[in-house]
Order: C-alpha cells, then structure tokens, then sequence
DNA sequence: CATTTTGCGATAGTGATGCTATTATATTTG
DNA sequence: CAAATATAATAGCATCACTATCGCAAAATG
C-alpha cells in the first residue's frame, strides 16, 4: 500500500455518532474492537457490554460515542464505502478502454479483502467479512427512510452510480444500470454468504473465481446491444 | 381459485415448531397474526408479548409452539417458499417451450403477490411483504449451519434447483444455473425494497414492471450460448 | 361414563438487554 | 494552576427472552 494512503483519513457521516470515534484513542478502540466482536459473535449478538468489556470500559462510555449498536454498524458500513469508493476511483482512472474499466470495477466490487492494509486501526479484511453478512441487516428495518435522510447511504449511492455510468459508457441504452450494479454488489455478499452456508444455491468450486466470472459474465452479457 | 386448492394444507418442517400451529385454532391464530404484526413493527420490534396481547394470550402459550420468534420467521418462509414451489410446478406443467417455461418461472419468482389466495388463515400479500423485507434475516445469522442441518432451507433449496434445470434445459453448458436463479430470487426482493427506501439504486419507474422486465433480459442475456 | 390427556390461561420469576442518570476521578487545555 | 472535558464506576429501570408452576376446562380414550 502506498505511502501516503496511511495518512488518509476516512470522514463519516456525523449523523451516525455522537462523537467522533476517530479523534480519540477510545474511540478508534471502539471502532476497531466492534470489528472484531460483530464478527466473532454476529451482529444479533453484539451489544455495548460485551464491547465494553473487550475494551475495558464500561458501556456508558461507549453511549458517549454512538447512539445503538445500528449506528455502529452503519459507521463501519459507511466506512467501507468509503475505501471502496476510494479505491475504485484510484484503480480506474488511468483505464481507458469502457470495458476494461467496467471490468475492473466489478472485480474491486465482488472479490472478498485478503489483506489488509495496515492503513488505519481499521481491519479491512474482517470489515469486509462483516460487510458480506451484516450489512443488508443496515437498510433491511423500519428506519430505512429516516437513515436515508440522515444521508447515511450517500456513498453507497455514489459507488452504484459510479459503476452504473461505467455501464451507460459502454452501452447508453441500456435501461437498468443501477439495478444491474446493485444487484451486482448485493449478490455478490449473497453468494460469498451461500458458499460457505449454503452451497447448493450457488456453483462454487474450490479454488476458482466462480462468484467473479458469474458476475462478469452476467453485467457484460446483460448490458450488450442487441 | 381453484376449489381444490383451498383444501390443501403446506406441510412445515417440524424441526422449527415445538408443536404445529396448523392443528389448533390458536396454533393458527398465532401464524395469521405474527404476519400481521411483523409486517405492522418489523420482525426486529416483534416480540412474543406484544403477539400475545394480539391474540389475548400470554407470552407461553406461544412458546408452547414456538421456541423463539427467529423459529416463527422460518416457519413463515418454509410456508411461502412451499406455496411458492407449488405454484412454480402447477403453472409451468404444461409449457412445452423452454423458454417459455423459463420466462414465465422467472415472473413468478420476482413479481409481487397482489392478491390474496384465500386459500388459508394465511395472507399471501403480507407474508409476500415480510418474505422480501425480512427473509434475509432468516439466513444471515450465525446458526444457518445448524438450521441448514435441520433441512430448513431444503424448500428453498429444491425450488432454486428447479429453475436452475429450466436454465440448463435451454443451455446445458451454462456454469452458474444455481448462482444465477438465487440471485435473481434474493435480488428481486433487494429490488423491490430499494425501490420503495432507496431508489437510486434501482430504475424503476411508476407503473412500469421495470423489475421484472430487468431481470428476464437479465437472465436470458446471460445464460445465451457465445 | 369415568378418566386421563391436552390445551390454555394466569401468574411469577430470572437474567440479559438497552438504555439513562449521577457522581467521582483523571486528563487535557488555556 | 484553574477550568473544562473525558472517562470510570455504579445504580437503576423498563423491556425482553425465556422457564416454571398451577389450575381448569374441554377433548380424547378406554
């Protein structure tokens, strides 16, 4: 990882906390430890004491920080969007053949984190685990509406857009970038998710980039001029 | 309608009830009104309690039938995906085209349910509602390994497997029949949620079936022999 | 027809959860 | 050094997720 990228900081949405995580030293370890410990116990069984205990303080410090655990969970959903979105601009930029960029977009957007980047107290590869299994569980409740304006779901947005006009470049008519690309991000945590649970809902072979292949071959077959 | 219909009762997995609601007329009280009440707060705010007070009982006469509120989501998913499956089968018996057949599986897969069949205590149109809101949450948890062990999800399994050998009846070389039709069944209801909270994500448009048309050119654009 | 069985209601209780409040003690900053 | 701020420690409360017990009435059984 470059250089500088270490230096980078992320800004979330301020509607999501109380206090900014990320200009304390509790607050990064809040952040870094519920990382952790979603992953390691889920999301349904997360909860401020638990977190609490991790980090050697009691829960009210913690409500300091966030209002719920749904906050927390938006926090580093957003957060992961954000480095998304950050290195999806960064790795195209330079592309100039429509498919060729399209096509390394879809693969920043589907293949799981394998290392990470060292470039926060953030833990991007088990982020990313987190990612695939809990966050439709951030828009998939009755306070869809009034997350979205708070604006908690702005980047994700921009990310689906983004790729989307990677699409309308290579084929303006096509009538359904945005549902193609959501579709795309969505399922891809689906079928990582299956594979491991469930894997007769999917074609996963050991070894091979089936959820890659699948997704690439279905966005450039689906958006082709007829 | 068909009279017949209306006589024939969806077996449940036993595994998710200590005691099958369908034998006693509170046993169905509770599944008619869970319906009701998860799609009125949200299976997240939906508690025991608060369905008792609904059916003036208390909490345990609930848990005599159910050992927790996550095992009520799945009975409720193992209904409709059975209703579901039955359908697929009646309605495309007797097509002979394969693409036909495939067309007319994929429209019932992703469109709404509109009405209710009447064919039960149980609203289609609502549970309909719950099963693209909240029947992510049934598998994104750290016990679908166990639940799976249960033969929970064999329903959903057989009815994915079903159309999946639509799609490799008109392209046998096809790699990903599994990957594509779940992706086309849990995306669908992405889509529609979307389109109601967030739909910038998606393109769809007042009184067009945009969904459904999206995803037929979706799937018949990717399973094309090259 | 007597008698088990069952289904349900009523009530109580326990420990965990999701918070809020208060006060005391550090730590930082001006 | 004083004032402001952050955190720890503790308590408390309503709700939740469940378990247990008891008694009654209806239904099944012999």
């Amino acid at each position: 990882m470059e250089e500088f990228l270490t230096q980078m900081r992320i800004q979330v949405n301020k509607r999501v906390f109380l206090k900014d995580p990320d200009t304390s030293e509790k607050g990064r370890k809040i952040i870094s430890n519920s990382i952790l410990l979603i992953d390691e116990i889920g999301f349904e069984n997360f909860t401020f004491k638990k977190l609490g205990m991790k980090i050697g303080s009691p829960e009210s410090t913690i409500y300091r920080y966030f209002e719920n655990k749904h906050k927390i969970l938006l926090y580093l959903t957003i957060w992961y969007w954000s480095w998304l979105e950050y290195r999806l601009v960064f790795s195209t930029i330079n592309i100039n053949s429509p498919e060729e960029k399209l096509n390394t977009a879809i693969k920043l957007l589907v293949e799981p984190i394998k290392e990470d980047s060292d470039f926060s107290h953030i833990n991007e590869v088990v982020l990313n685990r987190i990612v695939i299994s809990e966050s439709a569980k951030s828009y998939f409740t009755k306070d869809v509406g009034e997350d979205n304006k708070d604006g908690v779901f702005k980047v994700y947005k921009r990310l689906v857009q983004r790729v989307s006009d990677m699409v309308l470049a290579i084929n303006p008519d096509f009538e359904y970038p945005n549902m193609l690309i959501s579709t795309v991000v969505e399922g891809a945590h689906q079928q990582r998710h299956f594979a491991k649970y469930l894997p007769s809902l999917t074609n996963v072979r050991k070894g091979k980039k089936d959820i890659t292949n699948f997704f690439i071959q279905m966005v450039f077959n689906t958006i082709q001029k007829k």
